[in-house]
RNA sequence: GCGCCUGUAGCUCAGUGGAUAGAGCACUGGCCUCCGGAGCCAGGGGCCACAGGUUCAAAUCCUGUCAGGCGCGCCA
């Protein structure tokens, strides 16, 4: 199920063949090789392609030809599954596989329907996925979005491979930054009331903390401001978290993201969760005392050097909180640990992980990915952002002026560890240049069709209902073979992490299925629909001039192939919807 | 200075050892009597940064050089 079931079959076919060539002795096959299926880049190549023959050639000691040749004599299933079986130069083994085996595909896709390209690989296993992880000290900016939409495609996939996965969020609610917001607030708070204050040196400028302040003046601010300083600073910090943290949680919902755990920094220091971790570490002589200060001894893992986790005067670093945090998330018992990070904190990841292994686990326990800067454009010219200056543009405005799923689909549509262009201009743009729509559209094409289809009491046959043997087009063997990929691409999208696979495939799916549409016509047209029944009411268009046009037109399109090709219009419409529901991305019916 | 990431078409990027390196945008020229033109077709465009190496096979792996980004706090 994993692989798709021609590539299972034909995996076996070559598997077996291998066994068999192995007990007559003639392959020695100390160790079986993974065998390889791509689909090859030339229609002259055949359907697939495995390179096994080529990579078995120096084990064997013979030349790649001849142990394909083995193979192919070996092969017991042979004329049930393959109309040919080419070797060709250095030791491609091409195959063409049965119109018969590929039509599989669709009963396949309509029996699974959402658990087409599922698959069982991480069933018992769960895992934690961090992300997004914002200081609830402003509102979400571009960056946080690029971030959500990864992590939660990942989730995604996970689960669809049945991994049991947890989102979390780890909110920073500890720590000088927050105590900053208490100050910036407090400080907007008088000025609004023109009693003189000092704004402190590294505030948060942004016009959100007058918001914030505006709006706590108007519920308590005479009484707030009779407080002494310190106290009243500790109010307007905790108001204005209140405050930003669900700004954050709005955002997030909208973008149709959701956690299942908010997990609070300042927790482990009221539990004393952090103190507890430090003195076991120091106890085991992975932290030790030097100048005035606690270090962890990070380097014993591979870190550059050691690093501070209690300063000289006694307050816990960051890093002592995360230490904390990462041994609660392996308490908890995650067989994988994902976390999502801005790139900037690359350097951050060795003494993570060593964390993790003093903590008796394997350092690849935890997988950090990392997500690249956004570059915001509008119509090819920068957007200057700040975070300091308060200058930068949120999550909300973006998702104001493109939409959620133009902004998914774009945060998703790179790898995500390389920067990427984000053209306000384009996004919103409703055409051809903006993929997702791209994508959609096709997804909202055979809605169309379907519709029409109905409206003319014409019903969607089932797979055993249709002649789906009429289906001999090379178009339509193609959509069949790249409906064929999707579960191999999911997989790979999920063992490496890159849900940007995902975008490509559909952008690709999508483009088969338009130019599809162009060249053949799935219903009859319209017009003189008296003629029911009768055969010449489905007779060839007139050979057009258009060059290029002609021959496809000509094709006579009965009743049984209409309703083949409805069945294959529905497989493909069931492929993009599983595809961009990974994504988190609608599949509108009409647009 | 050290470490990590990146260098592929004019631009933005796919391509985790396989065949003649791909897509979108931009550019040029075509296609709506008909299931949705938010679409389709065709064309030009490349020293895969550079130089060595590894092997049947390298954009991909290794080494070095060059260029860009980021990181190297008792900040988060």
């Amino acid at each position: 199920m994993p692989r798709g079931i021609v590539q299972e079959k034909i995996e076996n076919l070559l598997q077996l063949a291998m066994r068999q060539a192995q007990s007559k002795g003639q392959l020695k096959l100390t160790l079986m090789p993974a065998i390889t299926l791509d689909a090859p880049k030339r229609a002259e190549w055949g359907d697939l392609a495995s390179t096994v023959a080529m990579t078995l050639a120096s084990a064997e000691q013979r030349a790649p030809q001849d142990i394909a040749q083995i193979i192919v004599d070996n092969m017991a299933e042979r004329d049930a599954l393959l109309d040919r079986v080419e070797i060709v130069r250095p030791g491609f083994l091409n195959m063409t596989v049965k119109q018969t085996l590929w039509l599989e595909v669709l009963r396949e896709i309509e029996a699974l329907g959402v658990r087409y390209g599922t698959s069982r690989t991480g069933v018992g296993r769960r895992v934690l996925i961090e992300f997004v992880s914002a200081n609830p000290t402003g509102p979400l900016h571009v960056g946080h979005g690029r971030g959500a939409a990864v992590g939660q495609a990942l989730a995604n996939l996970l689960e669809s491979a049945g991994y049991e996965v947890v989102r979390e969020y780890y909110i920073n609610d500890a720590g000088r930054q927050m105590k900053l917001l208490g100050a910036s607030v407090y400080a907007r708070l008088r000025q609004r009331r023109g009693i003189e204050a000092t704004f402190p040196e590294d505030g948060y400028q942004g016009s959100y903390i007058e918001d914030v302040a505006a709006e706590i003046d108007q519920r308590q601010g005479a009484s707030l401001l009779e407080l002494p300083r310190e106290d009243a600073e500790r109010r307007c910090q905790s108001l204005a978290y209140e405050r930003l943290l669900g700004a954050i949680r709005q955002d997030l919902s909208r973008f149709g993201v959701e956690f299942q755990s908010w997990f609070s920094e300042a927790s482990l220091l009221q539990s004393g969760a952090v103190s507890r971790v430090i003195q076991e570490l120091k106890a085991r002589g992975l932290i030790v005392e030097q100048d005035g200060a606690l270090w962890f001894r990070s380097s014993a893992y591979g870190d550059e050097k050691d690093r501070v986790v209690r300063k000289q005067d006694g307050d816990f670093t960051y890093l002592a909180s995360d230490i904390a945090y990462h041994r609660d998330k392996l308490l908890r018992g995650y067989d994988r640990l994902i976390n999502i990070w801005g790139a900037d904190h690359h350097g951050y990841i060795p003494r993570m992980q060593g964390v993790v292994e003093a903590f008796g686990s394997p350092k690849d326990r935890l997988r950090v990915v990392l997500v690249q800067m956004v570059n915001l454009l509008r119509g090819g010219h920068k957007v200057e952002m700040s975070k300091r200056a308060g200058m930068f543009v949120t999550l909300r405005e973006v998702l104001d002026e493109v939409g959620v799923d133009a902004a998914k689909f774009y945060f998703l549509m790179r790898r995500s560890d390389t920067h990427v262009d984000f053209d306000l201009e384009l996004a919103k743009r409703r055409s051809s240049d903006n993929p997702v729509y791209y994508v959609q559209y096709a997804h909202a094409r055979v809605s169309s069709i379907c519709r029409v289809a109905e409206s003319r009491q014409m019903p969607i046959p089932t797979t055993a209902e249709a002649d789906l043997e009429l289906l001999q087009d090379p178009d339509e063997l193609g959509l069949i073979r790249k409906l064929s990929a999707y579960p191999v691409i999911v997989e790979g999208a999920v063992e490496h992490l890159e849900p940007h696979r995902i975008t490509f495939y559909l952008q690709e799916l999508a483009g088969l299925l338009h130019a599809y549409y162009f060249r053949h016509r799935i219903l009859p047209p319209a017009a003189e629909p008296e003629l029911e029944g009768d055969l010449a009411s489905f007779a060839p268009l007139e050979p057009g001039s258009i060059a290029g046009l002609s021959s496809c037109h000509r094709e006579v399109l009965t009743p049984g192939l209409t309703g083949a090709r409805l069945v294959l219009m529905r497989q493909v419409q069931q492929v993009i919807r599983n595809g961009l529901a990974l994504l988190g991305i609608s599949a509108p019916d009409r647009m």
